[in-house]
DNA sequence: GAAGGAAGTTCCATTATATGGAACGCAGTT
DNA sequence: AACTGCGTTCCATATAATGGAACTTCCTTC
């Protein structure tokens, strides 16, 4: 038993941000939340802190490039922020190993794929291989969708241990998108038991109506790093059948990923 | 030793990250830049700070997500960076505005557009359109180029105030990208007066062979938004003449753009 | 298999840093 | 002119970061 950092496994709800560092991301949270730009006040409303203190955070973020202001008394976030994203993206070891997997489902298939990777109960995209690149591509990387009514999502769930997945589930506050989306726990849980035995999650529009999608879930040999793959249609054109039809090259390119990461990580991995 | 600078007074270079967010970046802009992954001691090494600190630092910042873990003892930066990229892109006003002047003038060339703004001596690439989308986008946004031997930079020098323009220019360590690259201050304040008469900006592969470009600037009425715009093209394809002749669209795309920022952000933007 | 070393982790008195209440400046409003 | 809302600055105090040293593992070497 090895006591480690505090891997990036957040299961529980922060309080809020802990620390210097917690308090200026919880800021920057903030921002990043709202549809539209705050002024000052605003943010001062939404954190609740001394105005002196939070002006101060603000100058700091404001210095280290992580906030900019649009114009007078707006703010959204800064440049640094993609500058960072950038290199987070090109040194990400586990999507350079899965790429080539994705790209070679995407030809399979002619459909878009995904790569995602569990973040408590919410889902990161980390890739995406479309045909027709219709530019949207970096407000689709590092997206966040809720784990419990995307494919990927489920998949990815299915692949935690059950204390785990008890536990997550648990702090989600169940919401409906389509009709078709799950509404509560425990439709959740049995759907992700048929998930295990089957080895695919499906997305029968329960996330955004005309959409749907077959996943398989990913993860390293210590479930330290849970993810999954998705082949995503639109529900006119991609037919439960053909949707069932490419679970098992799904499964596939799953598999190849996991072995991949096995061989080229190390056996701990 | 260490004595606390008046904050907030723009122009004095920080010796390192100042305050405690400033050592937190400062760690992340290690990992980030290091072309492979780092180890603890590596990066305490980099750091040249008490063990006790960067470990407690490096804690902080894998709670909050900046940072994770690759495999034991090497990091990289998290996806909660993807994440907040991504935010900053959907949301940033300049890009928004953008984003139509550019994609026309890509329809009008059929060449690739680049939208990128200046950060002290370097550009960062906030949008790009390119016809055939080989996926590489995120890496290319929010990627950094040096100012003065890129179109987009130069274009951008190009609306600088000349104290501000000479101040910056001051800064830069020159160095040889191709045989063309500019190699001194004087030779880039000749060329940034060439700029100014002419009102475009050209890359003649001085920063990677083979790649040549036209560009403008563009900023806002107060110049606090310094950026540029340019289309780009292979050299054995896209000919000096072509360049020249796309100078005129390349400019009125400019103007365009902050016409559109005065309008639609306030007369004082 | 014991000794040595290197890498990572924890502890805690000290010190630097963040805090936040209050006061100030500056708009636009009444 | 007085008022109100917003952003900014100040400074004694409280709090969180610091860093030296001790402590674990884990790996290498003899």
């Amino acid at each position: 038993m090895k006591k480690s950092l505090p891997a990036g496994t957040p299961g529980d709800a922060e309080p809020v941000g802990t620390g210097t560092l917690g308090k200026a991301i919880a800021v920057l949270d903030i921002i990043a939340a709202s549809p539209e730009p705050l002024r000052f006040t605003d943010v001062l409303r939404l954190t609740e802190q001394p105005r002196g203190t939070l002006h101060r955070q603000i100058s700091n973020l404001l210095e280290e490039g992580l906030l900019a202001v649009n114009r007078d008394q707006t703010y959204g976030l800064g440049l640094r922020l993609l500058q960072f994203a950038s290199k987070a993206w090109d040194g990400n070891q586990f999507r350079m190993i899965a790429e080539p997997h994705i790209r070679k489902l995407h030809e399979a298939t002619g459909e878009t794929v995904h790569l995602g990777i569990l973040h408590g109960i919410d889902v990161v995209y980390l890739d995406k291989i479309e045909s027709r690149q219709s530019i949207r591509m970096v407000s689709q990387i590092g997206n966040t969708a809720p784990a419990w009514c995307t494919g990927v999502g489920k998949a990815a769930l299915s692949a935690l241990l059950d204390d785990e997945l008890r536990a997550r589930v648990a702090t989600i506050v169940f919401r409906q998108y389509t009709p078709n989306t799950l509404g509560d726990a425990q439709g959740l849980l049995d759907e992700i038991a048929t998930i295990r035995s089957e080895g695919n999650a499906y997305d029968r529009e329960e996330h955004e109506t005309g959409i749907c999608c077959v996943a398989a879930p990913v993860h390293s040999a210590d479930r330290k790093l849970i993810a999954g793959i998705s082949v995503t249609g639109p529900a006119y054109r991609i037919t439960t059948d053909v949707l069932q039809s490419w679970a098992g090259i799904t499964r596939a390119a799953a598999s190849a990923i996991m072995d991949d990461m096995n061989a080229r990580m190390g056996p701990r991995g």
